[in-house]
DNA sequence: CTTGATTTTGATAACGTTATCATTTAATTA
DNA sequence: TAATTAAATGATAACGTTATCAAAATCAAG
């Protein structure tokens, strides 16, 4: 009953026309209508109650003020700040967000892709479950991408410079005098992802004359949870180090493999970072509570979701020669405890 | 274009009434359709591409398929877990998730829940920033409310025992031989919450003949961003280690101030759990990465979340007679390796 | 005042679906 | 086979908003 008092009844109860009450009360801007009748709408919309009820009005637009994001799994440290960024930044444009989570699954993705053109949002942020991630359903909206991956030709990305930052990381480490580094990758759906990984640990290695081989290469599957990769993460770094490895040092490409990393190294007793160094990418809460600390290339997530709500934003409204634009933020390393100069061979 | 064909369309391609085409397309069940008319509806909507315009459904049926949850910042590690257990639970149903923050703001939550009211969600499931949260605009909404404050009569709600799982870790410590076990609490907004974990720990050290002060009371303000909680949990913490206290044990009413206290503790070389035990609650997975881990006091997020959800949809599909219904789940208590027994005096 | 331009208001037609009822067709029984 | 009942389909009216255009009211200028 509350809800129910409609536009009309605004009309009969202040004898103007349905016309005229619904450009004072829903119109855009404050255009054609006189101060003294915009008062008698009000009023009369006060006393009986009046709510737009906004399922009419998008279903007259075709429209729902509403984006859509897609990630791959909420409880994954990386998307929680990701996504406030995004609403936090949406805000200010009156826009609200529809989430949409895939586990990781292309499949799932896709029945999301579908849904979301159905449900009639204006625009969407994607992070793409994999690097192939099919996106032609989503041809006719407005999306932005949150990869770095150059397989998305004529696509608006943003994302953090994870090569760059990587590097950074490895530089680091050299600086400190390690000369085996090893790498700790997430597999399985990201495998695509993880071949530039190794591409520019080879080269970095081979620039420097260092030595890599897959020996150093510690991989493991990511699960849809983090405490699983957490788990699998460590299961995988235990069988690294029960074959007597010569790294000193190990770069993850993220913290949670990283974190996994500390434990086990915690676990066998190895001093971190006296006799191995621990550099991860992220830079998630629990690596600042870690013991030691987590050194870490860190991608900022709540400027990333800001940048592409705003671009998503400013594509919506102004659609016409929209310019591709590929953004892409430096990573900033973040130096804690797990990282140090290579120890002295006694 | 592609989302251009209606129903009247596909009725004229398959000369059939738009009636008809309807029950075959949109109808609930398998209801009045002969099965040759069934075929040739759905050759001819696959041939023109018909989709449903599900903004027209919603503003027909006046509703949406979709619940809202409404949290107070989903960067609290707390929150995603919660909501992976409610989508998981909800898909099964066919509802959608509208997700709502509110920083722990009132304010935003009140306009929330107007947002709600406004956008036709069949449901919510509303963590309450605050004992008093006001939720009398959702009084025509069927809601759940994650909470166990007895504040709320007359709600259905669910959550974990708090309190007996706060005695749990008490006992535990008693157990192990502490007497002296300080309490560190959130603050700000949760302050009426606190009162009840202060007269706990009062009534569990009065009935064991044991000391507590307020100076065995460690305060923080819990901030918007659990990285902010974090840091000013140790200043908190620190500020009281500089005081001297005979403490030899902490319980904290959540992980994240469990965890600072246990950073301070390893920065100022105060040996876990030899020479200080820490329990926290909540079972973030940062507590199974700190050094020491994290002992704690569970909270089952997913199972909570999903209960809520089924909980939630039962009351939305059958709303006759509901019996409300307070759900309390027991937490568990999760030994780790920040908890032992109190030193021997030297 | 009258005319013309301009602002403000009114009448009405969509939008695409679902629901209600009437109508036709098929199935069953006498 | 006719009469009765059941099943399947058709015609049409909402739902509440916004948009379009026409009508009325106001204003400016001659």
């Amino acid at each position: 009953m509350s809800s129910k008092a409609t536009i009309v009844d605004v009309a009969r109860e202040c004898s103007l026309s349905q016309a005229t009450v619904a450009r004072v009360l829903n119109g855009q801007k404050e255009i054609q209508v006189k101060e003294k009748t915009r008062k008698k709408v009000l009023s009369a919309a006060r006393k009986i109650g009046y709510e737009r009820n906004i399922l009419a009005a998008n279903f007259r637009l075709q429209k729902t003020k509403s984006i859509a994001i897609s990630i791959a799994d909420l409880t994954n440290p990386f998307f929680p700040e990701l996504i406030k960024g995004v609403q936090n930044k949406i805000r200010e444009y009156g826009y609200s967000i529809v989430q949409f989570n895939n586990e990781w699954n292309p499949k799932i993705e896709q029945d999301n892709f579908k849904y979301m053109i159905q449900s009639r949002v204006e625009g969407a942020i994607i992070s793409p479950s994999h690097p192939r991630a099919d996106l032609k359903v989503l041809e006719s909206l407005p999306i932005i991408l949150l990869t770095n991956s150059d397989k998305f030709l004529g696509y608006d990305t943003i994302a953090n410079d994870s090569k760059g930052g990587m590097v950074l990381a490895l530089e680091r480490l050299f600086e400190f005098g390690h000369r085996n580094i090893a790498l700790f990758m997430g597999g399985s759906m990201m495998s695509a992802d993880s071949s530039w990984r190794l591409q520019i640990m080879k080269d970095f290695c081979s620039n420097r004359n260092m030595f890599f081989s897959e020996d150093l290469c510690i991989k493991c599957d990511m699960s849809v949870s983090s405490l699983d990769s957490f788990s699998q993460a460590r299961t995988a770094m235990r069988k690294f180090l029960s074959k007597d490895t010569p790294a000193t040092a190990i770069f993850a490409s993220n913290d949670i493999l990283a974190l996994a990393a500390l434990h086990v190294a915690n676990e066998k007793g190895i001093k971190v970072p006296d006799e191995l160094s621990i550099i991860g990418m992220d830079g998630i809460l629990s690596g600042e509570i870690s013991y030691p600390t987590l050194t870490t290339v860190e991608k900022n997530r709540l400027q990333i979701g800001s940048l592409a709500a705003r671009s998503l934003i400013e594509k919506i409204e102004a659609p016409v020669e929209w310019q591709t634009k590929k953004i892409i933020l430096p990573c900033k390393l973040i130096e804690r405890g797990s990282s140090g100069p290579v120890r002295e061979k006694k």
